[in-house]
DNA sequence: CCTGATCTGTCTGTCTCTGACACTTGTGGC
DNA sequence: GCCACAAGTGTCAGAGACAGACAGATCAGG
């Protein structure tokens, strides 16, 4: 990740400042206006840069929310694959998500704000949901190698994505004003929900 | 459902029939050429209306393969909700979605081809998520009602999302051109693959 | 200071989707 | 059979998201 600031690397540093501060001014008019009643000239003017500069950062106005999926998709794939292979699946899952979230980088003000207004539009929702599909395509693989017997893609698919349903359970639940469990925690307890016997 | 064709009812036939030609001509034209290439004007031209009553039959240019997803979901709801509350709750989730994928209505071909244009597109997989969280937001309250302790919500929304996952994998995997498995067999296994005790 | 790569703004265009209005066509009452 | 009314449709106009092209600005490295 971080290579001592690489050659030229002024600009890629610039660039996420520019990135961060994008999203950042458009979550928060999202949250007070609505996703569908501010427009990309709004969060463009409200930046001081222009509209074409938005989606160049962001190709679509739901990625100023959503963020760059393919990164922390990638994270969580390396926790997984460092997990001992005699672990229980459902336990290296667990483990793999625990780690994400508690990655330092998080800001949680800003995090819950951004949950917040995910959950508030269907088409942050999905796009959202779609971030999930990147993820599986991801972590199934790893997830069928550990298994045994037959149709073990079809089932690594299903435990796969499954988990991912828990994740962002515990998340939107963890984004209400009302939650005072930790996210850790509400993550436990959805994964728990489909382990009655464990 | 049938009401022995209500008074003005003729046009509602009417209605129906062209939406269901529309979508036809929409998912043939977008198999051939993809969703991206084709644009609402073609699929007017193609059916021989104006592109604006396109719009009207369909609020979204994806919905023209997602089709009505409020319909379909509250018919799993009203088999979920008429299961024996005795009934062990993964039981009654598999045998409400069993319910509807042997609904006579469906058409096999044209359901396979929709499911393949489907996964084609991230813009179609988006709005079939979408779908899905319509479904859960029916499904929970019921699924909640039967669990016991704590967190009851927060249990049957991941059970729920679950099995919707499940759900997705199986049609997904039944729309495969070598996929030999009925659909009802690939639903079975996936579900299958969430209770390794059972 | 110069050169080339990168970033930005402006212009232009396409496509999706919506509202407003007028026109046509069935439907049901008389 | 005729007529008023509702429903469906086409045309027009417009907002908004996004992409391509191009010119000018900016900044690293020689």
């Amino acid at each position: 990740m971080s290579e001592v600031t690489k050659p030229g690397g002024m600009r890629a540093i610039a660039r996420d400042a520019v990135r961060a501060r994008i999203s950042e001014v458009a979550v928060d008019l999202f949250d007070e206006q609505g996703f569908d009643n501010v427009t990309v000239e709004q969060i463009a003017a409200a930046v001081g840069v222009s509209p074409r500069s938005v989606h160049r950062y962001f190709p679509a106005k739901e990625d100023t929310v959503i963020g760059d999926p393919a990164g922390w998709g990638e994270h969580v794939r390396d926790q997984l694959a460092s997990r001992p292979s005699e672990e229980p699946i459902w336990d290296a899952l667990l483990a793999s998500y625990e780690a994400l979230l508690l990655s330092p980088s998080r800001n949680e003000a800003q995090g819950r704000k951004a949950m917040r207004v995910l959950g508030s539009t269907p088409a942050l929702r999905a796009r959202n949901l779609e971030k999930h599909l990147l993820w599986a395509r991801l972590l199934t693989p790893i997830v069928a190698e550990r298994l045994e017997g037959n149709y073990r893609e079809l089932r690594a698919e299903a435990i796969v994505q499954a988990s991912l349903a828990c994740f962002d359970i515990a998340l939107t639940a963890w984004a209400e004003a009302d939650a005072v469990e930790s996210s850790v925690e509400l993550l436990r307890r959805s994964f728990g929900a489909l382990q009655p016997t464990a």
